[in-house]
DNA sequence: ATCCTGCGTG
DNA sequence: CACGCCGGAT
């Protein structure tokens, strides 16, 4: 058995974590756009990376490069100059591929659907679910490493080695993202779990989850 | 040492 | 399901 959160639980959950994401919240270049081709690279540049890390790499790169047709044209050298800070150089490939599939398969519309956004390479269920729900408005979930992490500390969940897999974990997400402002909800959980809720050292004292 | 707003491959 | 990626912050 699965022993979902109830949805009461996680509605109470998901309010006491807006609350404290209004106060709290980190700003990024990538967070004030509603541009879906930037949010989209922004998501890419983020996977595996530290937030406060990409944010001199994003606005290089978007000095240098304002369409997607500009990425796919761009020469392997000039994306490895720009994106080399953020390690995972196999990545800088991916840039190129996915803007080429977005240029000749989508007309270099990013698309709006799930299905479709998964065909781009480099795109997978995290950053298909970060555009959806923050470009888009869709109430879309995403599972990324914080979310597993604080969905075990805050809901007691057991999860196997690849908790980000589990069906458990993905229809809670699901359940957590069914309000009305997925995007802001689902930045919020990732907040929660890189400024409080922390791998090691997490900041118990000052979570408003612990006491109560 | 360990982790970061993961993804692709075997 | 397991693993490599890969620079940089903690």
């Amino acid at each position: 058995m699965d022993n979902l959160p109830s949805s009461k639980r996680i509605r109470k959950f998901r309010r006491r974590i807006l609350l404290w994401f209004n106060h709290h919240k980190r700003n990024y270049p990538w967070r004030s756009t509603r541009n879906p081709f930037r949010i989209l690279i922004a998501e890419m540049m983020l996977q595996r990376t530290r937030a406060n890390q990409v944010e001199k790499v994003y606005r290089d790169f978007f000095s240098r490069f304002k369409t997607a047709r500009d990425v796919a044209s761009a020469s392997m050298k000039e994306l490895r100059k720009v994106l080399h800070p953020l390690g995972l150089r196999w990545r800088v490939k991916k840039f190129r591929e996915m803007t080429s599939v977005l240029v000749n398969d989508f007309n270099s519309r990013v698309p709006r659907t799930r299905e479709e956004l998964l065909k781009l390479p480099g795109v997978g269920d995290y950053i298909t679910g970060m555009v959806l729900s923050l470009a888009y408005g869709k109430r879309e979930w995403i599972v990324d490493s914080n979310v597993v992490r604080v969905f075990k500390r805050y809901f007691g969940m057991r999860t196997s080695k690849e908790g980000r897999r589990d069906r458990h974990i993905i229809e809670t997400a699901g359940k957590y993202a069914l309000c009305r402002n997925t995007g802001k909800a689902n930045m919020a959980l990732l907040d929660f779990g890189a400024l409080i809720c922390t791998p090691i050292n997490p900041d118990c004292n000052n979570c408003f989850l612990s006491n109560g």
